[in-house]
DNA sequence: GTCTATAATGAGATAGAC
DNA sequence: GTCTATCTCATTATAGAC
């Protein structure tokens, strides 16, 4: 995804995504995009013949990712043991969710600049939402994890809004601009903490980064 | 806030916390707010000279209506009930919430059109928070609740994310534009659910929304 | 205080030469 | 494929009459 010379088109996306993800794709210009990628503003709609474009063309790359991480979780979650597989699976996921973050951070923006990708991003969350809960599902069944049906629906979702949105948290509540791999670390935690008063015990996630409490700062 | 006859500041402010619960304030222009507001646009400049100054206006009243609220749960706070107490506070929240929701939905965007805001946002916060970890290790205290320091720090972390946007979650996972009670409820229900494992056993907070598993449609 | 202009800006988008 | 030049358009903002 990022080589010494690639195509202009994969140059202009490359560009998109971190500037995107700096500031948010309402508060990036066409002009800005195209100076960045040091090119002409009129090359860029050689391109991308609207702004919408180039944001349908991050989200498939975007959704690609993401069918990888869930394929790949599954290829292991029948095998090993389930907790380890849950935890790698969160892992990856929490990555790829810093690397397309603004995403998570600008959904009403985008929802405004791309109305066409609300029906895709709901198909997604439902596709990921029914992962999770299959895999806890298969924790409990395995003695990993110790919740009734209702407690895993709402965890579900618990887990969903914090994975989705603690980094407009760390933004807006601690101006956290740039997220470092500590911070990772601490949304994984805080994720991870949802699931913990229902861990059988004895079954530790032994994961480092619960040790750090509070957030990171800037 | 809404009475029959109201002076042209007053109809703006209602109208512009109308129209920015409804489409967030990126997405409303000054024309349309003039001219909901039954104004000419001209107008408007006379009372707001930049469209920043009514975020900051309507900032302002909803702070004064979150200390209101923080107030009253201290008063009650110290001497009835500790966890009817915190019910009463974490539902004169939601209330509030949903009546600015679009301080809660909007965040990006209002932090670029009013960097201003940024630091006072921040300050709210942490009274908030700050309230909200008093309360709980009160509880604590009294042995409604079983947990430590960092189960305690993790908690209030999560149930303000929840807390916060749970309605942008319902927005772009089920499409909801239009928020009922029912849905207030949901929220309400996700946000307890977080604390219900450290609960004593025989002290329910016995709330009827928790009954509701799934969130209610459109 | 309220209105009718109208200016000023800056963004997205296009046509056509090279 | 890339550039220059230009257009359209929405939005913010102002000046000045009533």
């Amino acid at each position: 995804m990022s080589e010494v010379s690639t195509s202009t088109r994969e140059r202009i996306l490359d560009v998109c995504l971190r500037l995107f993800n700096e500031s948010g794709p309402a508060a990036v210009t066409t002009a800005e995009i195209a100076r960045t990628a040091g090119i002409n503003e009129g090359n860029l709609y050689y391109y991308f013949k609207k702004k919408e474009d180039i944001l349908l063309a991050l989200f498939e790359a975007f959704e690609a990712a993401l069918n990888e991480v869930a394929n790949a979780s599954q290829d292991t979650g029948d095998a090993g043991d389930g907790s380890d597989a849950a935890l790698a699976y969160l892992q990856r996921w929490f990555r790829l969710m810093w690397a397309w973050r603004f995403f998570y951070r600008d959904g009403a923006a985008i929802k405004r600049m791309a109305p066409g990708l609300r029906a895709r991003t709901v198909t997604l969350a439902d596709r990921g939402q029914a992962d999770i809960k299959r895999a806890l599902k298969q924790m409990v069944k395995r003695g990993l994890l110790v919740a009734s049906d209702e407690e895993l629906e709402r965890l579900v979702v618990n887990a969903w809004i914090i994975s989705s949105y603690w980094l407009d948290y760390l933004d807006t509540r601690h101006n956290v601009g740039r997220v470092t791999r500590d911070h990772l670390e601490w949304g994984f935690a805080q994720v991870l903490s949802l699931f913990l008063p229902y861990t059988r015990p004895g079954v530790p996630p032994a994961f480092p980064a619960s040790r750090r409490k509070s957030p990171p700062g800037q």
